[in-house]
DNA sequence: ATGTCCGTAACCTACGGA
């Protein structure tokens, strides 16, 4: 089973480059983040004509999450807690509990969007660690925090940035400590493996990379993995989303 | 070069957000 998430910055400016994604890599689950449309923008029918079920949160001009999934779609939860905003859309595809997070940016240090952030990660912890144990999970997305180091181009452009921060890192280590592993470090423990460049400054020809975009799971379906993969060539071309897809390959249940 | 791209509101360009 082919498990993914992209950060498609608009799934309306990004649908030719989508679709054609689609097509050519055949994922079984796609988590999207900033989708950008309402729900009735939303092409789910689109998504039928290829054979996937879908489920979208939209907001309309901002965020906006979905599923896309051709291995089931059930039980849908929408919003993570209380939020208002759509950054949280959860669904049990193929067996795997999947979760498609877009952890808020963060702006700056002294922003209330920044304490927003770190409270939004905050739930999200604790939704992780009161989950079932029984059932396998993924939870996908654009967390936008650099984990460690390894995951930024150059640690010295960031000081005292978001993304990088001490209280960033520690609330993504409390939701990695609800016993979920960091599926593509694991695969590459020494390579950047970024997933997001930014679009000015030429940062993508440059190298100027965060690795921000993870696929995390339970032990269990970790032992399943066989291969994570970043789609680097979806950054490439036409109209490209900032953020490249990240793809992870798993062996069927035992 | 604060160097791009997105959606919006408004209007042939600016703005907020990322």
């Amino acid at each position: 089973m082919k498990v993914t998430t992209w950060n498609v910055n608009s799934l309306t400016a990004r649908w030719p480059r989508v679709l054609e994604w689609i097509l050519g890599h055949e994922p079984d689950v796609v988590m999207l983040q900033e989708t950008k449309q309402s729900d009735e923008k939303f092409p789910a029918s689109a998504f039928a004509d290829l054979g996937y079920e879908s489920a979208h949160l939209g907001q309309g001009q901002w965020n906006g999450v979905a599923l896309v999934s051709r291995v089931g779609l059930d039980d849908v939860v929408r919003g993570l807690g209380e939020d208002t905003e759509a950054r949280f859309i959860a669904a049990t595809c193929g067996g795997l509990r999947v979760h498609s997070c877009y952890v808020p940016n963060g702006r700056s240090l002294d922003d209330a969007h920044y304490a927003y952030k770190l409270r939004w990660l905050g739930d999200l912890a604790e939704l992780a660690r009161s989950r079932d144990r029984s059932v396998p999970v993924v939870f996908g997305g654009d967390f936008n925090v650099a984990m460690s180091d390894l995951d930024v181009y150059d640690p010295s452009a960031f000081v005292g940035a978001t993304h990088v921060s001490e209280p960033e890192r520690a609330a993504m280590r409390e939701l990695l400590a609800t016993d979920l592993v960091d599926l593509g470090r694991r695969a590459h423990p020494q390579e950047p493996e970024f997933t997001w460049w930014d679009y000015r400054q030429g940062s993508f020809r440059r190298g100027w990379g965060l690795r921000i975009d993870y696929l995390l799971s339970d032990p269990m379906t970790a032992e399943r993995v066989r291969t994570v993969v970043v789609d680097r060539d979806a950054r490439k071309g036409e109209k490209p989303s900032d953020h490249a897809p990240v793809i992870a390959e798993l062996d069927d249940a035992v």
